[in-house]
DNA sequence: ATAATTTT
DNA sequence: AAAATTAT
């Protein structure tokens, strides 16, 4: 239950391509913003990779 | 180093 | 079990 929405993301293979991340989650330290993170799919390889998500991306 | 999460 | 992800 998090994730929905595509976003330009840099795969791995170096396309720029809008995907949408089957996973999202919050990656933060105590006491820290940290950052938000998808895993997303790579659709030329099928390989799985994570970025960093806008930090307005609802989780 | 730290945080969560999943693929590899 | 380790890698990767970002930025504090």
């Amino acid at each position: 239950m998090s994730s929905k929405k595509a976003i330009k993301v840099k795969t791995p293979s170096g396309k720029e391509v809008e995907l949408a991340p089957e996973k999202a989650w919050s990656l933060a330290p105590k006491g820290r913003k940290g950052v938000k993170i998808g895993l997303f799919k790579d659709p030329e390889t099928g390989k799985y990779f994570r970025r960093k998500l806008p930090d307005d991306y609802q989780i």
